[in-house]
DNA sequence: GGTGAAACGTAGGCCGT
DNA sequence: ACGGCCTACGTTTCACC
C-alpha cells in the first residue's frame, strides 16, 4: 500500500528529530530539490505515515513534574464496562495515554500531574470512583532515561 | 522563573496539537500581532518551556506494528549495573521509551518491533542477554483508546 | 505590544528523464 | 512516475515606534 524507499526513511528520521525543519533545509539533509522533497513530504502526511506533527513541552516547566505509570485491573471485562472506562480515561485530562494491554491487568496509563498532592487527589477521588476499577498500581517515575516520544 | 500568563498558555496548546502552526496562524488564534507571538514562541524555545518538536509516525505504516511495555528487573542495584543497562537501553533502536520507577521492578520500557517474531528476538537476543536483567515481564499492547503523546 | 519592509521559504506549473 | 527549475506568492523576522 504506501512503501517507502530510502530517501522516505530519511525525511522521517529528520522530521521525527525536528519536526519544525523548514522544506529547504529538509531538501539539503536529504539530498534532493525542494519541490521534489516537498511533494514526498505531503504525500506522507496525505496516506497517512505522518499522522501530525508536536510541540514537545517540559513538564516540569509546564506545572506537571510528577509522572506516573498505573494499571488498571478492571472487575468486569464486559465492552459496556470497558467502554465506559475509556470514556472516563479520554475525559481526563491527567492521563495522557491509556493502553489496553494483555497481561493480569487490563489498562496501563500514564498519568501526569503537577505534584504527589495532585497525583493523589487523582488517585482517589476520579480513579478510585469509577465502579468498574477493581486493582490500581502505581509506579512513580523517578527519571526517563531515555524518551523518544517526549 | 518561568511564568506562564494565560496567552502563553494558549501557544503552547496550540502548538501541541499542532506543530507546524505557521507564526502567522498562530498568532491569529491567540489574538496576537505576528511579531508579538514569535517572540514570546521563541522566549518559550529559549527557556525550555518548548522542548522541540515531532513528527508524529504511523506506527503500522512505518513497519512497527507491535508494541509492548516491559517491566524490568535488575539484579544488582548498583550504580555501575544500573548505567550498563541504561546504555543497553539507549543503544536499542527498538526501545523508544525507558523510565526508571518505583516499585517491586526497577525499569518500564516501551518497544517497538515490526512483529512478534521480531518482538521475539529483541526479547531473547538483547534483553535476555544483558547480565544486569533479573525479570522481564511483557505486556503486549493491544490498543490505545487515549495517546496524547502518539 | 504593534508596524512595516526586506529576506526567506513555500508551493505549484512546467519540462525533462 | 519522479526529480529539477523557475517564479509568484505568502510567511518570517527584525529594527524601529
Amino acid at each position: 500500500m504506501t512503501d517507502l524507499d530510502d530517501i522516505d526513511h530519511r525525511i522521517l528520521r529528520a522530521l521525527s528529530r525536528d519536526g519544525r525543519l523548514s522544506n529547504l533545509a529538509l531538501s539539503e539533509i536529504v539530498g534532493l530539490s525542494p519541490s521534489a522533497c516537498l511533494r514526498r513530504v505531503q504525500a506522507l502526511e496525505r496516506t497517512g505515515v505522518i499522522k501530525g506533527y508536536r510541540a514537545v513541552l517540559s513538564g516540569e516547566k509546564t506545572g506537571k513534574a510528577f509522572t506516573a505509570y498505573i494499571t488498571v485491573g478492571l472487575n468486569q471485562h464486559t465492552k459496556p464496562a470497558q467502554e465506559a472506562f475509556e470514556r472516563a480515561m479520554r475525559a481526563a485530562p491527567q492521563v495522557r495515554e491509556c493502553h489496553n494491554i494483555t497481561g493480569a491487568v487490563e489498562y496501563l496509563l500514564r498519568v501526569e500531574a503537577a505534584d504527589l498532592a495532585a497525583y493523589k487527589h487523582f488517585h482517589t477521588e476520579i480513579l478510585g470512583s469509577l465502579p468498574q476499577v477493581n486493582t490500581l498500581t502505581t509506579y512513580v517515575v523517578m527519571g526517563s532515561p531515555k524518551d523518544e516520544r517526549a
